[in-house]
DNA sequence: ATGGTTGGACCCCAA
């Protein structure tokens, strides 16, 4: 099973670079953020034409928003509210075979990396609190569970371009990357991506669109993951990035990250 | 040190 991620910065103006996407990676399952949309508008009607039958989205006007397109019958659709203030940022569902799905938009934080300061920054941090709670009962339950998307966190080093200068920019503080560092040791989750690339090597999901060129100035960044539960490691085949597709002719700021697991 | 771009809504906000 081919599973991705991808933060569509809305779905009704992405959906070549989606179509894209399906031609290129082939993923059974496909889980978006950012789409932008309240549900009764979503273009289901073309997601349908991609080969998706089976499509859930929990969404609102302007801003956040997430979806699940999958070849394949799911089941327990629902979403948590971490926040309490009515965001739309997360989805699960469930497969046949029991494993568990979750696609979170983690707040981006704004500017300022002071949660007294900025409410935005606030936020974030108090929904990877609640991600974290949530993974404890995981844990006891011993579910197995592939929890994905935008987190908006460059946990490692080399997951920014330079580690030193983005020490105090929202994304890399030492806060946000303990707090990260907290929710993974909770069950032990596996970043499939950093799974098949040494620590030591340079990997984004993320540029900016405030480059000239993108490319040339490699400013990028690490928000996008894909983890999953420990019990999960042995079906674990294969992981990349799309990085061919921040050069789509009308590309979102992020790019695809898409893991095969034999299950 | 600053400003750079995109999307969606509205005449600005979030990323």
């Amino acid at each position: 099973m081919i599973i991705a991620t991808y933060n569509i910065n809305s779905i009704r103006i992405r959906l070549d670079e989606i179509e894209q996407v399906v031609k290129q990676a082939n993923p059974d399952i496909l889980c978006l953020q950012e789409t932008k949309v309240e549900n009764h508008l979503f273009p289901e009607q073309d997601v349908r034409k991609l080969g998706f039958e089976h499509i859930y989205f929990n969404g609102q006007k302007s801003y956040n928003g997430v979806a699940i397109l999958s070849r394949m019958p799911l089941y327990d659709v629902d979403s948590m509210d971490l926040l309490g203030i009515d965001h739309k940022r997360h989805i699960r569902a469930k497969l046949k075979n029991g494993v568990e799905i979750h696609n979170f938009y983690v707040p981006a934080g704004g500017d300022i990396p002071d949660r007294t300061l900025n409410e935005k920054f606030d936020q974030k941090l108090r929904f990877c609190a609640a991600m974290t709670a949530w993974a404890e009962g995981i844990r006891k339950k011993g579910q197995p569970v592939i929890m994905l998307g935008d987190l908006n966190i460059a946990p490692l080093e080399h997951d920014v371009w330079s580690h030193k200068q983005l020490l105090t920019v929202v994304s890399h503080t030492p806060v946000e990357t303990e707090a990260m560092e907290k929710f993974r040791r909770t069950l032990g989750w596996i970043d499939t991506s950093r799974h098949f690339v040494p620590h030591s090597e340079k990997l984004y999901s993320w540029w900016s669109y405030r480059n000239r060129d993108w490319e040339k100035s490699n400013r990028g960044r690490r928000l996008d993951h894909i983890w999953i539960t420990p019990n999960l490691l042995p079906s674990l085949k294969s992981s990349l990035i799309m990085r061919e597709a921040r050069n789509f002719a009308s590309p979102s700021d992020h790019v695809p990250v898409v893991t095969e697991l034999h299950i």
